[in-house]
DNA sequence: AATTACATGTAATCCGTTACATGATTGA
DNA sequence: TCAATCATGTAACGGATTACATGTAATT
């Protein structure tokens, strides 16, 4: 799904403007799977305008930029709906702790359960969050991926909780050279 | 974690040529939580090559190119551990399933099943992949990685089975429009 | 007969981030 | 007073993919 079909996505669920976009993006119920940034986000409203499938007003502030709210077009809601019939391309997880972790040989014990502690704060961190969204949108897809994240988290956390030991403890069990 | 990072992490679990570091982010352990092209393997190793991180002997071959097979430099190991030593950078999760389940009113009930169901599938395939490479990679780092992945895949298949439900029937127990 | 696996490498291209540009308001 | 929030937009830059280029051998 590229940064246009996001912005038709976001806009279905009611109007937005481009700044309001990228908060979604970036601390709502979309920051765990996707990412945007200003550079990408108003370039595209911007086509997607141009294009048809988005309609802007302008709404004057005091000392600020006109806000420009966009709103999908009935065009706008055809093009979502085709996009979503296509099959969704297979997720994509960059983790820079996982591949630490798979050259856990190169650091000292003390460093890896620093590491994984760190981990686990930050899976602290994300439930918290998660929880917080939870409360705020008790509707039906959203609560939905909110607590599909929260069981992603959750899993991440009990296992690197249960089972660092046998990443910490001296693995000299298998004297496999050669 | 950049690709020559990623490099040097897997060249310091044993010498490999770019071929082979290539199947390793795209079948092997690697393969749920980084990618990488030839595009980009072979410069990387070009680079680590001139800066002396790593060294290169080439073993010639009968009617096929030079396999060029590459081995960390004690100061490419140096190298690695420093970049261990830095904090792993927060996880990237692109996700266009969950996107689009998250604009589910713009679909139909039985596409949403469908999404669901293929999603299930995928699960499936993943956790059969990840539990041959578990019997082929019993060692430390690695299987915990492997364990890791597994216990991620369960936990997305499981949620999904048994909360699909919610999703697909008519979530009008809701009336809340102003 | 055709596709996949083996094996390396470069160039064009895409996509997106980061930094820049501008500027008021509010809260710490 | 300094940072963060609100608000939009462009240009430079970086990083990686895709396609191209080349060719054999094994498998289906």
């Amino acid at each position: 799904m590229d940064i246009k079909t996001l912005c038709l996505g976001i806009l279905s669920l009611g109007d937005a403007t481009g700044y309001e976009i990228k908060k979604m993006v970036a601390e709502g119920s979309f920051s765990f799977f996707s990412e945007a940034s200003f550079g990408s986000i108003y370039p595209a409203l911007t086509k997607l305008t141009e294009q048809g499938f988005i309609s802007c007003r302008s709404e004057t502030q005091n000392n600020r930029p006109d806000k420009k709210v966009y709103s999908l077009t009935p065009k706008g809601i055809k093009e979502l709906e085709e996009a979503l019939e296509r099959s969704p391309k297979p997720d994509k997880n960059r983790s820079e702790f996982l591949a630490a972790l798979l050259f856990a040989e190169a650091i000292s014990p003390a460093r890896i359960q620093n590491l994984i502690d760190e981990r686990v704060e930050y899976h602290a961190r994300q439930i918290k969050m998660l929880e917080d969204l939870l409360s705020e949108a008790p509707n039906g897809a959203s609560r939905f991926v909110v607590e599909y994240g929260l069981k992603m988290q959750q899993a991440a956390a009990t296992f690197l909780t249960e089972q660092s030991h046998t990443l910490t403890k001296k693995n000299n069990e298998s004297p496999k050279e050669k």
